[in-house]
DNA sequence: AACGCTCCTGAAAACGTTTGCAATATAATA
DNA sequence: TATTATATTGCAAACGTTTTCAGGAGCGTT
């Protein structure tokens, strides 16, 4: 119950509490005997420093702070891996927190940790933020925040995310190289970077290869399977006619997928499918989605890694604050 | 960069340390308009309580240590998902680790939560654990600990968890029901209860109905894909028949699903394949698989509510100390 | 013997809170 | 008016570290 502190141990070999400190710290100004007669005495009484005391004193917590839109998400357990991972190796720990796409708990969430005075922040915005108060306010108080994938304009800090844009007009000009026509983008909330960035690069690769942008192929709408489900619907019940869906995201592809093979369509025979993330499901579904793969887990540990540089400030980080990781076209049987 | 502190509204106020302190935390001896006064203040230059110093004081953390084999796997996923949810709104942070199914690596984490003095823990064992003492030090510290799901003999404290040994000895039985002769079990490590009482509802529903029990149908091996590839091939390999499989989680079952369908065999009309915790992708994959749904995220929230009743050690918790939630056998086509 | 040097240790302050107790002022009572 | 109760505030210690500064001991050199 009660912990065994450095005043305990200076008790018992009558010395002062600085000598102990200074010996479990290894400062070279303590006498090699003194510093193993503290070690021994730490070991068998089983001290173990109270890194609360241990950080009110140095002013931060060694704690790296998570706000992700869904833990539950296969993308962002991953990402969480990822962080975790080099946290750990580097003497951080690691405080997580869902949004769950709302913006008022982003902002508790944002503020919660830096009660906790963490040492930096590692962040993918959640569907509905629009201000982005929360973060710059943060920055300012010198907490330094780097973003991934859901990541936003207007704030000044390091971002890694891959190439939305080019990995969208890449995967449109497969489909058209490979013979679709008439292919429709389930879009996402455009207020998310990555989203607007796919539809961007659906609309170039559209118009660069000769076929005319036509508005009533693209759809606004969520990021969850059901979402695709409704949206596709709905371009079927308006009789749009088309031969590929290029989906935002892996649910959405799924929920098309899904409704395309209930009303006895062939994948890819009358329509084919492209998601986006590389979710594990989109393997094993039948048949398997064309997707692409976002480097999920190298993905958390650079944040972390830049992360860690910035706190520590060391080593001046150069080159672009957007990192970009490479993603690839993942061809499967939907295609 | 500089926080504001409490010392800080004194000196602008011309009061104490104390009345600050007080006035923010509503103490009721405290004049109604020199309380708003220093509300107003605290709000104007964005005092933020610091939770170290905080902390320290009190003497605990109000953070909840987790320590999972693994953040991507859905299933704990999920759960942290939920312990993250109830702590949110009881005030706690949640500090994640994972063990990466390494004993060392578990201790570690376990060491490195209880310096940053957590209140309390809660873990899914890993599956190279054999040893406890790093948990049961932790406990003597009065550390509060709540295991789920692969929990272990051995330590007097509560646990979540489904009914292992009645799950699996319900799907055989239902097996058995439809009409298959010969189950395989791919057993998982024994040294985690949950697949041991796997192993034991299999065997005992195969002595209820009637068959023999044949050690050749049993194979131990691991949790993942691979481990199901290979331990059917073996099967197959040695010219074992069989017409079953119950693997004792769904990545094993999907493994055996991939190379029953390689190898030309039909499902379940030659083979019929049990999972174990409703992964998403047991529902996505053709055919889609039979499993055993496992409340994740309940257990998770139940989890974390039990750990934080403990804490505050306010209500005494009755009944057993071990918690059994409802599992659902999930029939799909596969079976 | 006086000096300077190195080596080692201690005292005390600081990090930002909370809290028991004392102190003051004001109001209520005798 | 004297006394007591009540309301409000301040003082100071404490939580467990780290760190600056100072100082003592021992030793060799002048």
């Amino acid at each position: 119950m009660n912990q065994v502190t450095i005043k305990d141990l200076a008790r018992h070999l009558g010395l002062s509490a600085s000598t102990i400190s200074r010996a479990l710290n290894d400062n070279p100004s303590i006498n090699p005997k003194t510093k193993k007669l503290i070690h021994d005495l730490a070991a068998k009484l089983g001290y173990e420093p109270n890194v609360m005391a241990r950080n009110l004193k140095a002013q931060h917590s060694n704690q790296i702070g998570i706000i992700v839109p869904e833990i539950k998400h296969d993308f962002f357990a991953k990402v969480i891996s990822g962080i975790e991972e080099v946290a750990y190796n580097s003497g951080f720990t690691v405080i997580v927190s869902q949004s769950n796409e709302d913006e008022e708990r982003e902002k508790l969430n944002a503020n919660s940790l830096y009660m906790n005075r963490i040492s930096g922040l590692i962040v993918s915005v959640s569907q509905t933020t629009n201000n982005l108060d929360h973060f710059r306010n943060l920055m300012e108080k010198g907490v330094k925040i780097v973003f991934f994938d859901r990541i936003c304009d207007g704030l000044d800090t390091y971002k890694v995310v891959i190439d939305d844009y080019k990995s969208s007009y890449d995967a449109v000009k497969y489909l058209i190289a490979t013979g679709y026509k008439r292919i429709v983008h389930l879009a996402g909330p455009q207020n998310l970077l990555s989203c607007k960035n796919r539809y961007l690069g659906y609309k170039q690769a559209i118009i660069d290869n000769g076929y005319n942008f036509e508005e009533e192929l693209v759809v606004f709408g969520g990021m969850h399977e059901d979402d695709g489900i409704r949206s596709i619907k709905n371009i079927i019940d308006k009789g749009i006619k088309f031969d590929a869906v290029f989906a935002v995201n892996d649910p959405v592809a799924i929920g098309v997928s899904i409704l395309v093979k209930k009303i006895g369509l062939n994948i890819p025979g009358d329509v084919a499918i492209i998601g986006f993330s590389n979710n594990p499901i989109t393997e094993f579904v039948t048949p398997s989605i064309t997707t692409i793969d976002q480097p999920a887990y190298e993905m958390g540990k650079k944040s972390a890694s830049i992360l860690i540089s910035l706190i520590k400030g060391k080593t001046k980080l150069t080159g672009s604050k957007t990192i970009i990781l490479p993603s690839k076209l993942i061809i499967r049987e939907s295609t």
